[in-house]
DNA sequence: GTGGTCTAGACCACC
DNA sequence: GTGGTCTAGACCACA
């Protein structure tokens, strides 16, 4: 896995996870990797993996049974949505607004580009 | 002036001369506000301000003459809309579209919110 | 490490490094010193060692892991070499050039010299 | 003129004014432009030329008539050449040597660039 | 432990 | 006055 610098790779981790439940690649209420599996599959230091568990044990995402492992809450999909939904409305969307303005972009012209990802992503 | 904790300070003020640029309120080869000066009317170090100036002059947005000031360059305009747009390909375009798809946000949606923003930014 | 007064030490600093990697000290995509070690090795302040760092990096002579430390790039040989010619070139072969011309000194003079030079620098 | 950023300017005007004795453009015992002319001429403010012919003058290279003018000493040509040569054995050298070293190159190599420096500054 | 950022304050050369 | 560099020391997020 390859890692955007502009944001802390914890949160990217967590990201991650969080578009696993949302694409239905992980059920809710079931058991996921475990710290040490994911962290060797996606090449990190494991306590830096712990970290995004830990954070998406805060958000209610996932939720640990001792001894056992890290499962996703029954309602990790609701949940994952209404994380990723507040990031996106309070963080992203601001900025975005500000760069459209100064470059003289309207969101029509998203559209194409939006559609062609869509398909990299579908295949 | 007041700035967001998610990114650096030095980095905020880059993108203030950029807009101050883009807006057209700062023409092209003019002299811009010193170090000192633009470090009290933002109430900063001056050093941060410098590192600001020093990418600024990387980008070559601005350039130095020396024991005079900073100075925007002849093609200003054409250097800040070429780093803004930059940022926002690889940046932000990248998260929007993962986030509009993992949320189900179709572009068009974006109009409203982006209108309304316009608008405020406008009067 | 004593340091002229003619340049920026944080410059000095970087060509250090540089003559390091040429020499073969540091093989490529490899470990370089923390910033905080280098900076006590030299006796300066360890923000002075983090410009010269954020130069070579520019210079893509050397990278960054995140809260690991910084390596040498793979091809931090050829991109010190570039780096160092490209500073010969430019800056200073004009300059003598120049020198030689009003001195009425031709190159083959300098032989000796470098040879002695060289001897130094070799035991 | 047009200056490097190297170094000061001043001193880049006064290495212009030691090269118009070296080359015979300027006798010795013989006025040269006024500190206003020659800062119009070179387009610099009068005061970096002023400090420009303080440092000639230290190097006994230039005096000063009061209410007169600027005039070259009767031993121009030779303090100009003693000044220039300590510029260039003391602080050019050294680095010269060291980039040689470095980047592998034998002063040799220097000859052609040198001949075709010296057939530009003829013609 | 690592780098990254920021402040405060100093000194310098230069224009 | 201007920018440029350096120090000392602090705090932070990250691995």
């Amino acid at each position: 896995m390859e890692f955007r610098e502009s944001q802390a790779i914890y949160l990217q981790i967590a990201d991650y996870v969080c578009e696993k439940i949302l694409l239905k690649d992980w059920p809710p209420d079931q058991r996921i990797p475990s710290v040490r599996e994911l962290a060797i599959q996606v090449e990190v230091n494991p306590n830096t993996v712990m970290r995004a568990y830990d954070f998406l044990q805060q958000e209610q995402i996932i939720h640990n049974q001792r001894g056992i492992g890290f499962f996703t809450t029954p309602d990790a999909l609701k949940q994952a949505a209404r994380y990723r939904r507040s990031v996106f409305v309070e963080k992203d969307l601001p900025q975005l607004y500000r760069s459209l303005f100064l470059l003289g972009i309207e969101p029509d012209e998203l559209k194409p580009g939006f559609d062609k990802y869509k398909k990299q992503n579908f295949s």
